[in-house]
DNA sequence: ATTGACCTTTACGCAACGTAAAGGTTTATG
DNA sequence: CATAAACCTTTACGTTGCGTAAAGGTCAAT
């Protein structure tokens, strides 16, 4: 049996555009040219077809299903176990966006100011693009990729629990900063315990940790509007004296 | 603060490009462009920017996030929800594919391989074939043309469980027959049971049993090469062997 | 004054096709 | 037998969300 484009494309469920694209690309060729220059497909080729159209519902790339088609079996299911691999990251990348998602509706619906949720959030990816930026190539090349994405990932799916804690640990450090800033010094036991739950702050959202870091990131905070605004809002000044308690903490001052 | 676009890039960590992009298609445009062109961000701009960027974590697609961002908030509630049963169908469809990735790494592993799929194909075609040609002309006039149409369809249609558990009879089958032999009797016990395990085994790719058919089975076994050369693999004589123990099973010697 | 680090716009490239457009071939119908 | 309808062909632009030059202006520092 022989088929044209279009009577394969029927036969199979996919459009003819698609098999011009799988000849140009060389995915599937026909068995012949005729002599009017249309393409004519055999029964091997539907079969060949049918194997594609498989590894294609599979959301494996044509380009993959090319290099599939063309090995042997024990390194098509190589590639398969890989390809699996990639399934299973993409679920659950997919499953913590689901539940971040069913979060914020529960958190606008439930009217929990939404507002602070997105906060968090922005600031949360905020921090993982600035890590990832200032540190992260260091870090990737000491420690690997696999410890950065793990932490970030962690970072991301963190709970609404952990946010609380993380949250009412942040509340106490507004209350420490006003206290600490009585003082006037921020080599005080005050300011010393105050950078040191900052630390501890920094730590809970932050799982790479360095001193270099949390240094830049005192140094970021005066440079940094949004971050002045936040730390001043209490304490005027109050950025200032965070940075310094800090860097007197991390003895670099 | 006002950012110009790689400021504002650095500090949320997209690219320059991105942030022009997103000015292109409407998205976030800046506050201003200064006299010499550039484009200014102010803090209005990088509040957005995080809303967006959260969004976009989530997979909302960009011309969505337009969408969202400009209509009041129980409308963006509404978006989210869509957005969150798409999430969700994606996921259940996701979830199908990995187990058809796993039962077809399954299959190919534990499987005696593609190659023997294959044949199994093969051997499927060739016995309904076979079947077709040697008893389908009486069955068909027997029991109608439906009848062997659809127990062909059937055994074609057979699925990888099936195949499973009847390559493992044929295996058993295969051991028996050692055994057996080794008696050299084919009325004795063991060989008996071979013959019923062959029934058996029959019975599960051949819907349309027969003694009869059984029998010229056997003798096809005898006459036929491919046959004899699998049941003679192990044991010299192996095949007649095994028609003669049928032959007495079906009480035909 | 020159260098280097910024900024700009324009535009091609990516995946996997959908969708014309412009034109040749085959088949059906009058 | 002519002509229309139904096929087929190649070429090429559009899609999404940017990455990556290229070609050229602007600004700060040496």
């Amino acid at each position: 049996m022989e088929y044209t484009v279009n009577k394969l494309a029927q036969l199979s469920g996919v459009s003819s555009r698609t098999l011009r694209y799988y000849d140009q690309i060389g995915l599937l060729k026909p068995a012949r040219i005729n002599s009017s220059g249309y393409r004519i497909y055999g029964q091997k080729e539907v079969d060949l077809l049918q194997q594609i159209l498989f590894y294609r519902e599979l959301e494996v790339s044509l380009e993959e299903i090319i290099k599939i088609i063309n090995q042997p079996t024990f390194n098509q299911t190589a590639a398969l176990k890989n390809h699996y691999n990639n399934l299973k990251k993409k679920r659950a990348r997919l499953d913590k966006i689901i539940a971040t998602v069913e979060r914020t509706i529960a958190s606008k619906e439930g009217g929990i100011s939404m507002e602070d949720q997105q906060k968090f959030e922005g600031f949360k990816e905020k921090m993982i693009e600035e890590n990832e930026q200032k540190y992260g190539k260091e870090i990737r090349e000491k420690y690997g990729d696999e410890t950065v994405d793990v932490s970030n990932a962690k970072l991301r799916g963190m709970s609404q629990e952990d946010y609380q804690a993380m949250a009412a640990l942040g509340e106490e450090i507004l209350l420490l900063l006003e206290k600490a800033y009585e003082t006037g010094d921020p080599a005080s036991d005050v300011a010393q315990e105050l950078a040191a739950k900052h630390k501890e702050w920094l730590m809970y959202s932050w799982p790479n940790y360095s001193k270099e870091a949390h240094a830049g990131l005192a140094e970021m905070y005066v440079a940094d509007e949004p971050f002045t605004a936040y730390y001043d809002k209490n304490v005027k000044g109050g950025t200032e004296f965070l940075r310094d308690a800090i860097l007197i903490y991390l003895g670099m001052k």
